[in-house]
DNA sequence: CGGTATCCTATGGGATACTG
DNA sequence: CAGTATCCCATAGGATACCG
């Protein structure tokens, strides 16, 4: 491999190898969310990491926002193709997650490496 | 979805949802490394952090550390099985940064979106 | 509801020098 | 080569309160 600078997985890490990005990704893979129904989700997060990280995906081109109605005022997130692409990589960290992470699972004893 | 703590990808994107993790997978995907290897590689990353990311790596089982030889001292790092099974999702990544990361390719123009 | 503002702390992480 | 030690700083990010 080259050092880094121009290989697609390096860039693709650094764009979305992010925790919390990948997380809002996550979040927004099963449909549209308004801003606290995802805080909600995200557990620790708060309202100001979620608001940056969200503004970080704007500008990445992998979330939209969306004023959905202004009475009562109310906006949803999406994906963007560009973020709907990732599904993909979500579905294999799903069964990377299930194969090796769940502590009841039928690898984590018999497949332990 | 639940609310993410018995998620699976929301417990692989806690476990490898890391820039650095994530960097050093990659680099090791392709085969065993030294450490000054992959330093050279990580650009930017100093000898402490790519240590403290490769000590991460080992407790989680995703690689493994190999003394080749004492004499002149030799250790290389690898990919467990738990590790190789991320390829998938490098693989991935790398098929969405080609598409949506690379400056020079057929898609940044005309799929924008 | 959908955020922003402020405060405060931890810690991640670079640079560099050094050791076995 | 394979790291560890130290220093030093930026900034990510939680908690909380508040605004339109």
């Amino acid at each position: 491999m080259d050092k880094g600078e121009t290989c697609p997985i390096v860039e693709a890490i650094r764009e979305v190898g992010n925790e919390n990005d990948l997380l809002v990704i996550r979040f927004l893979s099963d449909g549209s969310l308004g801003f606290n129904e995802m805080l909600r989700m995200a557990g620790t997060m708060s309202p100001k990491t979620l608001s940056n990280t969200l503004k970080r995906l704007q500008e990445k081109g992998i979330i939209v926002r969306n004023i959905v109605s202004t009475q009562p005022f109310r906006v949803v997130y999406s994906l963007t193709q560009k973020g709907m692409d990732l599904k993909i990589v979500l579905n294999d960290l799903k069964a990377w997650g299930s194969k090796w992470l769940m502590s009841s699972n039928p690898y984590s004893l018999t497949d332990n490496r």
